[in-house]
RNA sequence: GGCCCGUUCGUCUAUCGGCUAGGACAUCUCCCUUUCACGGAGGAAAGACGGGUUCGAUUCCCGUACGGGCUACCA
């Protein structure tokens, strides 16, 4: 249809932690380019400087990098569209927005917050909640309109604050071809006149949208469903400019719904529910209130990506594991569903639980660290740690787990659980560990298979059943019920603190 | 209210007119494991409703219902 190389952005508005909605259209954006051998732009839009909120920009580079969907072009990464921050770019927009007035397409409104207030109050009724500056009302307000032009013009250069409004004609159909939903269609007489620039002299979103997609070539654009309402100004501006012929290809991606039902996914439902919706930790700077994030709460970006990417699209078989990589060659916009997902936290988890299962110790090591350092858990030895992570990745969902799974091969057990061995303890099996200790402190090979061997010797010897003893052994040496296999830990744990453990454990029950 | 979009197991989804409607998560049963997991086997579980079109509709069309989005000088 168009053989122009492949341009897409995403254009997050910078007021917050970035939701998991927002990564997933990031997500769409830079598999479609790459695949195309194309450009992934960033571009920040931030047009509304009464929502600016410090650190909300840098927080949305970081998630991108953590996530591996670094962009092309960007106000970090530069490039041949520069500037990539709407504010920076302030001045170039005006221009259209007259010229369009000047070609009839637009008009200047000079009703104050005030007047617009009143007009909604005014028209506001039972069958029409909310009264749009639309064809009916706009020829009962201050505008270029409806004012003579001389006065017009003397507002004008009195400098009159003003907001340049789209006249949206009164008979039309819009329409277009929508990747993802196919032929949508829009009559202009239910479409209000909205403000393109506004009193401050920033465009508003409608205007900036279209004008930088134009200017940066952008040939594909997706966002989310919540923008097809909008949908007809954006494509009436393409055509007013005429720039027509150049108009991006369109793609409303479906929403992210509530898991119980109702409404898009939104941050509070997190706190609600008990998951993560930003992808990493946001603190509001003005409340300093924290919300968690996907990376913080023990998700590989491999699996929050690779669950984001389900979330709507599948390539048709029953894969479910995808890489970036792969994703990048088997997405196709066209599979993308058209119905909102409502997001399954269960799943999410799911899909994290394989990744960590299917992602090398040694990759694993540096955030596995990480984690058990926050646990005040310092370990210098990688070669062990990795070990350790082989070990016990398979029974770790997120990597936070990995503190309950690991710490207690780097210190002693901070709960004993003697609980669970003391209602059957007796003096036989006292005696039994008293002479395992013996024998592990004479043995002279120190590993998994050995140690079980020599256990359950002894345990025949001694007439008691190896599988009574596996559990007292188990939270001697790990504290709880839970963790590998006993003689593995062991074997890890090495002869000396094996033998501490079992040794201090015993005296704990004979004191109990 | 108006406009727009949507509707297959509880959830994510496959199906592009002829299917015993498939898979995954969750759930249940069993096996493995004398910890917790992993793994394996199996079970229960769905086409909103009503009309068409057709030899035949989950699939195409139209209504209805339900759900969602938008309705700011926010994006």
């Amino acid at each position: 249809m168009n053989s122009r190389k492949v341009r897409v952005r995403f254009a997050p508005s910078p007021t917050g932690g970035l939701h998991l909605g927002g990564v997933r259209t990031v997500l769409f954006n830079y598999l479609f380019a790459k695949q195309h051998g194309g450009d992934f732009i960033l571009r920040i839009e931030d047009t509304d400087q009464t929502r600016f909120v410090p650190g909300a920009e840098a927080y949305i580079f970081n998630t991108l990098n953590w996530c591996g969907l670094t962009p092309d072009e960007s106000p970090v990464h530069g490039g041949p569209f520069a500037p990539y921050r709407q504010s920076e770019r302030k001045a170039s927009y005006r221009q259209y927005a007259e010229e369009l007035v000047k070609n009839g397409y637009a008009y200047y409104a000079f009703d104050t917050p005030e007047e617009l207030e009143q007009m909604r109050a005014q028209f506001k009724t039972a069958e029409n909640p909310s009264p749009q500056y639309n064809q009916q009302i706009r020829i009962k307000m201050r505008n270029s309109l409806t004012l003579d032009a001389a006065t017009v013009a003397q507002l004008l250069k009195d400098g009159v604050p003003h907001v340049i409004r789209i006249k949206m004609p009164e008979q039309e159909t819009v329409h277009f071809t929508d990747m993802i939903r196919g032929e949508v269609s829009f009559h202009t007489s239910q479409v209000d006149d909205k403000v393109l620039l506004k009193a401050d002299g920033m465009p508003t979103y409608h205007l900036a949208v279209v004008v930088d997609d134009y200017l940066m070539q952008i040939s594909h654009a997706f966002r989310g469903e919540e923008w097809l309402p909008s949908a007809p100004v954006h494509l009436l501006l393409w055509k007013y400019l005429g720039w027509e012929a150049q108009m991006p290809q369109w793609a409303h991606l479906p929403l992210i719904l509530k898991p119980e039902g109702n409404g898009k996914l939104s941050k509070r439902d997190g706190d609600r529910l008990g998951f993560p919706v930003f992808a990493m930790d946001w603190t509001d700077p003005k409340s300093n209130e924290l919300t968690i994030g996907f990376k913080e709460r023990g998700f590989l970006p491999e699996a929050f990506v690779n669950l984001l990417a389900m979330l709507g699209w599948n390539d048709g078989t029953d894969q479910e594991i995808f890489s970036l990589d792969e994703l990048v060659q088997k997405f196709s916009i066209e599979r993308v569903h058209k119905a909102g997902a409502k997001f399954d936290y269960e799943k999410a988890k799911w899909f994290n639980h394989e990744w960590i299962k299917r992602t090398e110790a040694r990759r694993l090591l540096p955030a596995v660290k990480e984690i058990l350092a926050a646990d005040r858990m310092m370990v210098t030895d990688d070669a062990l740690l990795e070990k350790i992570i082989n070990l016990v990745k398979e029974r770790c969902t997120l990597l936070t787990d990995f503190t309950q799974q690991a710490s207690f091969f780097f210190a002693l057990p901070a709960e004993m659980d003697t609980a669970a061995v003391k209602p059957k303890w007796d003096d036989k099996k006292n005696l039994f560990f008293t002479e395992l200790i013996r024998s592990f402190q004479l043995s002279t090979l120190w590993e998994a298979a050995g140690l079980e061997t020599t256990f359950k010797e002894l345990a025949a010897a001694n007439q008691l059943k190896p599988g009574e003893l596996m559990l007292p052994l188990r939270i001697m040496l790990v504290g709880g019920k839970y963790g590998p296999g006993v003689f593995d830990i062991a074997a890890i744990l090495g002869k000396e603190e094996t033998i501490r453990r079992i040794t201090h454990t015993l005296s704990l029950l004979e004191h109990a």
